[in-house]
DNA sequence: TAGATTGTTAATCGATTAACAATC
DNA sequence: TAGATTGTTAATCGATTAACAATC
């Protein structure tokens, strides 16, 4: 009997979210010209703690030095390694409103692995149109598109309505990984992994959080009433 | 002595980040004119299970009724006041790239309490143009534009090299929520609430569970080659 | 009352943190 | 060797899950 093969070296998922925000401290590191650095330095540059930061590279593997601390270079080699962005990974943009425009003028910055090699929209008007240097193909072409690049990674810039089809269409075309854009659940079957960024999410957490700081200040200034007029900076600290 | 109230009646910071799904679910039945629900049934529109659904709940308070289940509309309103949607929250937007674009369209269709008023840019050409209704004003008027309409949210949608120094400026009007698309971590003082939204790590974590999937297949290929060809579909569960 | 479903409890699981032994 | 810093251990913390008593 063959052992729990899908969680072979298991990375915990909250290490695997820090990694690329590692990856791009490193990056920023060796444009500076710096070549070795300690965990408390890289992690001041992540925003973590140095204990979470060793703690998650620990994940990976050893490839710091004792008394030393890691080659820049080499680790951010194999973080990117971990991430599988020494693969390639070709893309396609479903959906080309502001927000696929917007995708595909930004996937020129990306580093390492991931290539739009295909821009698609139902909408006849926008098909032909020259979009950061991809000529947008009709949705019907879509299997032709997948098929010709291998893409392994879809991308929904579509309004909610359209989502689920085209996520469908998608999964069709033997598509395993979805990021989608539009403020909508997707339905998929067994061993396709999607990803949801959502505007309207991140902004109700923020209001959440400065309601909840408005409400502490109001009760800390009522306290500070009853205890008399001690803290003249009202403030509470954030999240 | 006043005793802890940062985190007064705390919400599980995963809790509040699953809250907005439930009020999209709620919205979505309220327009299929569904009037009351359980937790099993909004659970599964939720995409979680009943039991952290119920759990989630409970932090807010007692809103259900045993034996029945939930008053859609009811919750919907409960959710909303504690994420802060009853309360006007007036947004700014910086940098009116494709980006910038796309974020000032998509705030038509957010429900409840944001409001954009303010989109600004620091190209001269940009300036005076009309978006979605607004006109672009330039960077220098950023503190006019936040005291005329208190504003409580700054959206970042520009470049990572200017992301920090239009960071300082919002802090400087006096805001203190900030969402940040730009790639690149920025530096706030205490009390000011930043997250980021960033395509990149999405990608790269997609690519992550790909290329997992890829080498679980492998992996199993080969174990399956040992213990005989039991397996069909050799395809793994994701995530 | 009987059936259904909530809200809560207790157990489990995973992530974070602090401290330090290993070692360059 | 002495100083520095990693990688790991153990303790703490928070989130998830399953089960069920409360109660409509």
């Amino acid at each position: 009997m063959v052992a729990d093969l899908t969680s072979r070296r298991g990375v915990p998922d909250a290490t695997v979210a820090r990694l690329p925000e590692y990856l791009r401290a490193l990056t920023a590191l060796t444009e500076r010209g710096v070549t070795s650095v300690s965990s408390e330095e890289l992690a001041a540059a992540a925003g973590v703690s140095s204990a979470k930061l060793r703690k998650d590279l620990s994940h990976l593997g050893s490839y710091g030095v004792r008394g030393v601390g890691y080659d820049v270079e080499h680790l951010a080699y194999e973080i990117a390694r971990e991430l599988g962005l020494t693969q390639d990974w070709p893309v396609v943009i479903v959906g080309m409103g502001n927000l696929g425009r917007a995708l595909a003028d930004y996937s020129g910055f990306i580093k390492g692995g991931f290539r739009v090699v295909g821009l698609l929209d139902r909408d006849p008007a926008l098909v032909g149109q020259d979009i950061a240097g991809l000529a947008v193909r009709h949705m019907d072409d879509l299997a032709a598109v997948a098929s010709e690049h291998s893409v392994s990674i879809g991308v929904i810039a579509t309004p909610a309505a359209s989502a689920q089809d085209v996520c469908d269409a998608l999964v069709d075309t033997g598509i395993r990984a979805v990021l989608n854009f539009a403020p909508c659940m997707l339905s998929v079957p067994d061993g396709v992994d999607t990803r949801r960024v959502d505007l309207s999410t991140e902004l109700q957490i923020l209001a959440f959080h400065s309601q909840r700081r408005m409400l502490d200040v109001a009760a800390e200034g009522v306290a500070g009433d009853e205890a008399a007029a001690s803290a003249p900076t009202p403030v509470g600290a954030a999240r």
